[in-house]
DNA sequence: TGGATGACAGTTATTGAAATCTGTCAGCTG
DNA sequence: CAGCTGACAGATTTCAATAACTGTCATCCA
């Protein structure tokens, strides 16, 4: 099909199978779509992935990390922490939002990873709360807010916004009212961060 | 099978299908099986339920109300608002993760109705807001609580507790640590409802 | 000789025919 | 006559045969 001789390199695949991916979903795209898109065969593919989950894992993480970058450098400026809290929290609010809403065939893998409970979901997951941390850390040190254990405080922040980004509630994030649901969610946790 | 001659009535029908879908599940309970178990034709269950689904809601909504009696007992006492709003979340969570564990098969037939956006379930999520209404306002007249709009207030709580009521979150309500995500996320909660 | 190939074994998905199920209703029965 | 029955049409599910896929590897080529 696309028999672009250049060699065939790790980076290749992946962008072939994301194509493959948004094409025909993670329940029908198969390693031997991804080698005709190529323009090799399937065997080759195995030579830079051992599996067919170890492939998806890679696209998934290459996905998710893009988020991961956009919100770390809100997590690292520094404004006053409680603004940026709530800019992070809308932000990846949007994020996942936009990314259900146009890539639903990449959405849909990420969610069978979820299922599966790969490392990639969890490695994800734990980089949020980490950015999480940080800023409720700085919060904390600023005086802002009171949180003896930030590391706790941001997991159950991101725990009590689970409806505005696992994946689980996709189907919700596009009924009217989630904004204010989601302003009213957050407006109520900021406020039980605060320092009395 | 168990054709016990007394009059057939919609709760003889009720039970017999709570028994078969808590033995088939949801996928495989048929309501031929259901008459089968009642030793009567399939024909006179449809005079009692329109529906196969009408069939599969009323059994749901039966199994739903009972939690929610359960709740509306803490719901209604009048203890302070703070302590009845942590019960009548642990209690909604016990109940929800020993119903899913117990009764997976009719947890299941929840989610299916949860998917299909049935009224029950609606009703129940209302039925369920409704009281915990009651609890934030009953706080914001004894001054406890700071909540200028308590049903507004009641529905973040709600929703910001999704992951430990919501079915969608059922796998993870076994895992070690849930307990203290859940006491961390209702801290956070109950600190930021109090009046300064 | 490093990388690609395609045939192969074992497993999973697809297909179409047969069986079962849902919902209706004319007629039976007590 | 109120309530139950069972035959029926159309939709859905099951099942077994067939096709496709995953992952391996002996072989090939540049």
């Amino acid at each position: 099909m696309a028999p672009t001789s250049e060699t065939l390199t790790a980076e290749r695949i992946l962008e072939a199978t994301e194509e493959v991916l948004r094409r025909h979903g993670p329940a029908k795209a198969t390693v031997v779509d991804v080698a005709r898109a190529l323009g090799v065969s399937h065997g080759s593919v195995y030579r830079h992935f051992r599996t067919k989950a170890a492939l998806r894992e890679a696209v998934t993480k290459r996905w998710l990390d893009r988020t991961s970058e956009a919100l770390s450098g809100i997590a690292a400026d520094d404004r006053d922490p409680e603004g940026r809290l709530r800019d992070w929290l809308r932000t990846l609010f949007e994020a996942k939002r936009r990314k259900a809403g146009l890539d639903p065939e990449l959405f849909a893998t990420y969610r069978v990873l979820t299922d599966e409970n790969g490392t990639v979901v969890g490695e994800h997951l734990a980089d949020l709360t980490a950015q999480l941390t940080r800023i409720v850390r700085a919060g904390a040190e600023a005086g802002t807010f009171a949180a003896p254990d930030p590391e706790a405080a941001a997991r159950a922040v991101f725990h009590a916004t689970g409806r505005f980004h696992d994946p689980c509630h996709a189907h919700e994030w596009e009924r009217p009212g989630v904004e204010e649901e989601f302003t009213a969610v957050v407006d109520l946790l900021v406020r039980g961060l605060r320092a009395p």
